[in-house]
DNA sequence: TTGAAAGCGCTAACAT
DNA sequence: ATGTTAGCGCTTTCAA
C-alpha cells in the first residue's frame, strides 16, 4: 500500500507553507490566487487526497451521516435508502448504513459506534424507546423517520389519511367487516394505522378487528393467514406489503381466492407489490421522498437550522390493484381450506385469464 | 448538543494520566488492573465515548470498510449487503455503503470520498475498468466481488457450472434452441455467462443466440420480450432474475404463456423470484455468503494476510420453479401476440388451478 | 494574501 | 503498571 501524500508533501512540492495548501482547498469553492491554482495542480499530480479523519479532528465535522434501519432486507427501505443516499451525496456527505435486525439493543450498539463518526443521524423506523431516542438526539442531530417523538424532529407519512382511503375503498366494494393484521408492537406506524382504522371504521360504519402481532415479513403473512381462518372476513388490511403478500400466499395455499374470497390491502407500495399475482392494492408512501426529506432536514439542522417542532408529514395515496374487489354475493365458505379447489400456492402455474370468469 | 467528554476529562476525574485511560480501552479485551476497572467505571459515568477520527489519526485505522454497489435498488444486493454487514459488525467494523447508479464516474467519485475514511473496500459488481480497480487496490486493500481482476483478490460464483446446469435442465426438457438475454456490457458476469453458455451449448448440442444488452431491470426484461418476439425460441436464459421477471411480464402482455410457450431461467435467486407467478427457475448464487466471504477476506488482508492470487469461487445451484417446462408438442405460433388468448399481465387475477389442466 | 505556531483527541514510544 | 512526551494530518488563530 503506497502511503498517500500529506499536505506537507504538497506544500514542499509547491514551495509554500502547509497552511497555504490547506487554504487552497478551503470552503467556498475558488480561492482565486494563482498560488492556490498552482497548489491544486501540484496536489492532483501527486495524487493528494485530504485525510478526512484528520480534518475532522480540527473541524469537528466528518461530513458523514448515518442512516439506521431495522432490516436491510426489507424492501420497504430500498427507496428510502436510495433517496437518502442521493440527498447525502448531493450535499457532499457520505452515508453510513447501520442495520439493526429489528433489535433495540443492536440499534443502540450501532448508534454507540456511529455516534462519534457522524455529524447526524436518521433513525428510520426506530425500535428504541422514545427516551433513548431523545437521549441520542441530545448528543447529535437526529431525525426520526416514520415515527413522532416529542422534541425530536421527524418525518412521517399521512397514515390517517391513507388508512381512511383504504377503508373507504373497501366500503365502496361492499365489504362490511375488516381484519387488521398487525405488525411489530414496537412499530409506531402499526399503532398509528390501527388507531386510524378504528377511527375510520366508526365513521364509515365498518366492523374491524385485529390479529397479530406478526413479524413484518412474507413469512409472517403466511402465519397470519392461518390465524385469519379462525375469524374470516371478506377484507383485510395488513400492516405492510410484505405481510399482505405473505397473507395472499397463505390464503392461496389454503384454497382461498384473492380477491374473490378475500380482498387484501397492504401499506407502503414496495417493489414487488406489482410483481405478485394478483397485484397488491396498497397505501403508497412516497418512499424516495421520505429518504431525501429526512436527510435534507438533518443537514439543515446540522447547518444550524432549528426545527419547527412539528413532524413533516408526507402525503400517501391509495394504489388499487387486483387484490381488492367487490364482496362476492354468494356466502364464502367459512373454512376456505375445506374447499380444496387448489394446489399449493408455490406450485401454481401461469394463467392470466381467470379474472373474467 | 452537549460536548462529549474527552480522554482528559476522564483522566482528571479518575485521577490518572491520559495515557492510562487510553490503555484502559486498549485492544485485547481486559487490562486486568484495578485502575483500568476504575477508569472504565468513571468513563461510563461521564458518558465517555472514544472519538474515532482522533483515534484513527494516530493508529491509521478507522475500523470502517466500504461496500460499493452499483444500485441499491437492485434486490440482487440485498442479501449481499446483509451478509457484508454481519461480517463487518461481528469484527467490530462499521460499514459504509456507496451507491454508484451503474456509472463508473460516480463509482470513482464515491471511492475518492471513501478512500481516506476506510481501511478497505469491497467492490461489488464494479463497472470500472480493470486498471482503475488495480489503481484503487494499490492504495487500499480491495476485494472485488463477482468479477476477476488480475492481481486483485476476488470472490466470484461458479458461473460456468451454473450455466451448464441451466442448459442441461433445458436440454432435458427437450428444448433445442436457447436465447440468451444479455445484461450490461460492463458486467463481467454477463460476459462470463454468455461464454459459458456458448461452451455448454456445443457440448450439449443446443443452438444458442443472444439478444441485448438490456439494463438489468424488470423494465429491461419487458423490452427484451419485444425483441425476443422477432426470433422466438422455446427457452430463454436471462442475465439475471430481474430481467427474467420482466421478460415473463412482457411475454404475458404479448399473450405468450410461461412456461407453456417459453421457458425462462434467471440468475441469482433474488427475493421476489418465488413471489412471481409462475415462480422463476434460476441459477442461485449464495448471495449472503458472497457478502460475508468478501468482507472476511478483506479484513484478513487488512490484518496483513496475503491473498492466494486465485479468486475464491462460491458454488451455485439450479433452483427449479414453475417458469421452465417440457417443450410443448404442438408448434408454437411464431408471433404469440396474435394468439390473443390472454389479458394484459398486470390485470391478471388470482387462479392457482391452471397448472393441472 | 501568506507564513508560523498552536492545538483538535487520541495513541505510542519512552521512561520510571 | 503508570506517567511523560511526542506526534498523527489537518485547520486555525495570529502575525507579517
Amino acid at each position: 500500500m503506497a502511503q498517500s501524500p500529506t499536505i506537507y508533501d504538497v506544500a514542499q512540492a509547491a514551495g509554500v507553507a502547509p497552511s497555504t495548501v490547506s487554504r487552497a482547498f478551503a470552503r467556498p469553492g475558488r480561492v482565486n490566487s494563482q498560488t492556490a491554482e498552482h497548489i491544486r495542480k501540484v496536489a492532483t499530480k501527486l495524487g493528494y487526497r485530504a485525510n478526512r479523519p484528520a480534518r475532522a479532528l480540527s473541524t469537528h465535522r466528518t461530513a458523514m451521516i448515518a442512516l439506521v434501519i431495522s432490516d436491510i432486507t426489507n424492501p420497504f427501505y430500498f427507496e428510502i435508502i436510495r433517496g437518502a443516499q442521493d440527498a447525502a451525496t448531493t450535499a457532499g456527505y457520505t452515508m453510513l448504513l447501520a442495520n439493526t435486525q429489528e433489535s433495540d439493543r443492536l440499534e443502540w450498539e450501532a448508534l454507540e459506534r456511529a455516534m462519534s463518526v457522524v455529524d447526524g443521524i436518521v433513525l428510520a423506523s426506530s425500535r428504541m424507546s422514545d427516551s433513548a431516542i431523545r437521549m441520542t438526539a441530545k448528543q447529535k442531530p437526529v431525525i426520526v423517520l416514520n415515527r413522532a417523538v416529542a422534541d425530536v424532529p421527524s418525518v412521517v407519512t399521512d397514515n390517517p389519511r391513507g388508512v381512511r382511503r383504504a377503508a373507504e375503498h373497501l366500503g365502496e366494494l361492499m365489504h362490511e367487516s375488516i381484519t387488521y393484521v398487525a405488525g411489530p408492537e414496537a412499530s409506531w406506524a402499526d399503532g398509528m394505522r390501527w388507531r386510524s382504522l378504528l377511527d375510520a371504521s366508526t365513521e364509515l360504519h365498518l366492523k374491524v378487528h385485529r390479529i397479530g402481532p406478526f413479524p413484518p415479513t412474507v413469512e409472517g403473512g403466511v402465519r397470519a393467514a392461518e390465524e385469519l381462518r379462525a375469524h374470516p372476513t371478506s377484507a383485510v388490511i395488513a400492516y405492510n406489503d410484505l405481510l399482505g403478500i405473505g397473507l395472499m400466499r397463505g390464503l392461496a395455499a389454503m384454497g382461498a381466492r384473492v380477491p374473490n374470497d378475500v380482498s387484501v390491502i397492504g401499506f407502503d407500495n414496495i417493489f414487488a407489490t406489482d410483481l405478485v399475482t394478483p397485484g397488491l392494492t396498497t397505501v403508497a408512501s412516497p418512499l424516495r421522498a421520505e429518504g431525501t426529506t429526512a436527510v435534507r432536514n438533518l443537514l439543515a439542522i446540522i447547518g444550524g437550522a432549528r426545527s419547527s417542532g412539528q413532524p413533516v408529514v408526507l402525503p400517501t395515496r391509495l394504489v388499487v390493484r387486483g387484490s381488492t374487489a367487490q364482496r362476492s354475493r354468494e356466502r364464502t365458505s367459512p373454512a376456505w381450506g375445506t374447499t380444496k379447489a387448489c394446489g399449493s400456492a408455490s406450485k401454481a402455474a401461469t394463467s392470466t385469464e381467470e379474472g373474467s370468469r
